[in-house]
DNA sequence: AAAATGTTTAAGCAAATGCTTAAATAATCG
DNA sequence: CGATTATTTAAGCATTTGCTTAAACATTTT
């Protein structure tokens, strides 16, 4: 660690009490980063996204949709439940893949926001 | 991509409307998941909520913080202002990192859930 | 001008990510 | 049962990520 680089003019109380907040929202921090990269990947926002218009989806319509091969979409979808963000119920031989409300809190506003967009622009 | 995974039970029509769908949304979807997967990394996801706490602070002040060395911190700014999510003044010889508001709207909620979950536990 | 301070950049490297193809599981159907 | 369909797992590989250390810049101080 730079031992040389404690400013001149830092405010020494400033950055302890930092310090101090910092440790106490840690572990909340951690939970947190770790649901936002799960969703900050391309393909993976895009299945919280329809999953979120369309209830459930299995990983062959994914594919079809996504235009991705079915171990790709797979993979992601692994993650996803891993993460706890998805969940599944197999019905026959078909995986139904559908978003866990506790657990999509987090980017809900996201998804909201994506939605929005979606909806015809408003005079400006 | 693989050709035989038409599920026999597939929902073409609602296929379809999802594929034009995403299509619609892609370019917010690649916008907002830039932002996520900066975001979805715990150092810089504590640095954007010491910033939105403190308003600004310098490389040096998040190094001690953080507890981190210089320039593995100066590298995640560089990142978050690549990513337009923060924007720096240079004062003297130090450069004070803010938060890009217009910028920062998608992970907005993000902190707040961070503020508010580390308020004192209300009665449960 | 020389030394010190604050920041950034560069090079190197281990680990993680995200795809591909092929093979392994499961469940349904003829 | 054997073939087909839906999904998952595994292995391989190129790319990205995030740190480290050392060096380069820039600004202030002596």
């Amino acid at each position: 660690m730079s031992k040389s680089c404690i400013r001149v003019f830092a405010d020494v109380k400033q950055i302890q009490q930092c310090k101090e907040e910092i440790n106490k929202v840690a572990p909340s921090i951690a939970i947190v980063a770790k649901a936002l990269s799960l969703s900050g990947n391309e393909v993976r926002l895009k299945i919280l996204y329809l999953l979120s218009k369309e209830t459930k989806l299995c990983p062959c319509d994914l594919s079809d949709i996504l235009e991705m091969t079915v171990p790709a979409i797979s993979q992601h979808l692994k993650k996803l439940r891993e993460g706890g963000l998805v969940t599944s119920e197999k019905v026959g031989q078909t995986v139904f893949y559908s978003l866990v409300e506790d657990n999509i809190q987090v980017i809900k506003p996201v998804l909201k926001s994506l939605f929005d967009n979606n909806k015809k622009e408003p005079v400006s």
